[in-house]
DNA sequence: ATGTTAATGTTAGTTATTTCACATATTTAT
DNA sequence: ATAAATATGTGAAATAACTAACATTAACAT
């Protein structure tokens, strides 16, 4: 009943809706949502329907408890606590944005073998590695993101495993299964980049 | 025939294909590849087949051919120039990632509005916005890579849609729609992030 | 030479995802 | 009250994506 993309669709619903409610706007319809996402609007609905958001048949949504029912779907009613390991260019980039806080995102550590990045007093800590599976532990942590060098990365995601984290998001450009005991979501930026490019040139040539 | 996905499982078999090689091994079976990448052996078979990659009737594919067909379908023979525009922690992190080149994607300069990030010096120079209509036109740039804040997002594409350029890849927050002009592929780390701890969550509960 | 085996290439079938179409409910107008 | 209008909610239909199955062909063994 529930599919692949449907929570990433059940996200871009809520920005648009934030959108829409800071513009003033109470409700909403489902073309509204449609025509701006480029999806057909019985697709919106059906989003909703499966996951028992409701409407009026004439007056259509109401944003607040569209948004609500979304966060309640998405469990923000507490804080998830994050750690990035690697904390090179990409790594600290992430840790210092400040766009994961307000989606109930909070990014409590950072973790590297190289000691000259260590800095235990920061507001966000950069700690070294070997503290990491008693972290993982202590602070019951779930989810990682990965930016370690390729070549660590096997090794990496084997020890985030084994300290009990459930989920990785995993920015190195080796593409990994998930497995039972942690689920992989993998963001390949050079692929992303040689697909547009492929699309790119190819609208070129028709 | 060819479908959306199908660009990026190319991208994976080459991936694949590439370590196979380092190995030592000359040639591959389309069940080695579905094995590794967890999809059915008929996928590898009807994709190398769509994109007209062909093997023999026993001994398989030539791991050499298939690569050298699959850099001419994604049109590996030229160096693709990319910018980035926003030279900020992810921009910055983007133009000195190391793993472009080796894909045929150079970053030839970035471009801030902010005049202390300006560098033109350098490498890969960081140049002021006033100039990036004119560098694109003169170098012909067809790709950017967008980094700037969400509240000057919508104003950037424009302008990079105006210049000439065909591709935008995404990083803001908000969700672009391509157009004739330009086609944008966006890449939402806060929402990949999100999806992920919904999948985990979910997984505690069941 | 002939049979056996092992892989491709391709068609048919299956599953997943999205859209269509319309009955149903609710508001608004008369 | 009744009718008209309008948007939801949903089963059926369509489309897209993937897999199973197998006929075909090439290599190898006997
Ligand atoms: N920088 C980018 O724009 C970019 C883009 C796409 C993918 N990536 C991928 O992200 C990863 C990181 O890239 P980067 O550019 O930030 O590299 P980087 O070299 O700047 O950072 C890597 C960091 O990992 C640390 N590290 C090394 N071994 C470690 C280990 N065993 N455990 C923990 N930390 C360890 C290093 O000390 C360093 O701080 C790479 O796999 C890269 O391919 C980066
Ligand atoms: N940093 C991350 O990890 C991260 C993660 C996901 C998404 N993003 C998104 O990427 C974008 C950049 O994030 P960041 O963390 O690098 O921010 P940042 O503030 O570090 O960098 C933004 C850069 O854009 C420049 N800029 C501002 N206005 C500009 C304009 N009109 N033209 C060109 N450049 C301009 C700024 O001078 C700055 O250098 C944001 O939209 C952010 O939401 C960042």
């Amino acid at each position: 009943m529930t599919n692949k993309g449907q929570i990433l669709r059940l996200l871009n619903y809520k920005n648009l809706l934030k959108h829409l409610q800071t513009l003033g706007f109470k409700k909403v319809f489902s073309d509204n949502i449609s025509d701006t996402l480029e999806i057909s609007s019985s697709l919106v609905r059906k989003d909703f329907g499966n996951f028992g958001i409701t409407g009026n048949r004439k007056g259509g949504y109401d944003i607040d408890s569209i948004l609500a029912k979304i966060d309640e779907i998405l469990g923000k009613d507490e804080i998830q606590k994050v750690i990035v390991v690697g904390t090179g260019r990409i790594g600290q980039a992430l840790m210092n944005y400040q766009g994961f806080i307000k989606e109930g995102i909070q990014i409590v550590a950072g973790f590297d073998n190289d000691f000259s990045k260590v800095s235990e007093g920061e507001d966000i800590p950069i700690l070294h590695l070997d503290k990491l599976p008693e972290f993982v532990k202590e602070k019951n942590i779930k989810i990682a993101i990965m930016c370690v060098p390729q070549l660590v990365a096997k090794h990496t995601l084997d020890m985030l495993a084994n300290s009990g984290v459930g989920g990785v998001l995993n920015f190195t450009p080796i593409k990994f299964q998930s497995s039972n005991e942690v689920t992989v979501n993998n963001i390949n930026i050079v692929h992303e980049l040689e697909n547009l490019i492929y699309i790119v040139n190819k609208q070129k040539t028709t």
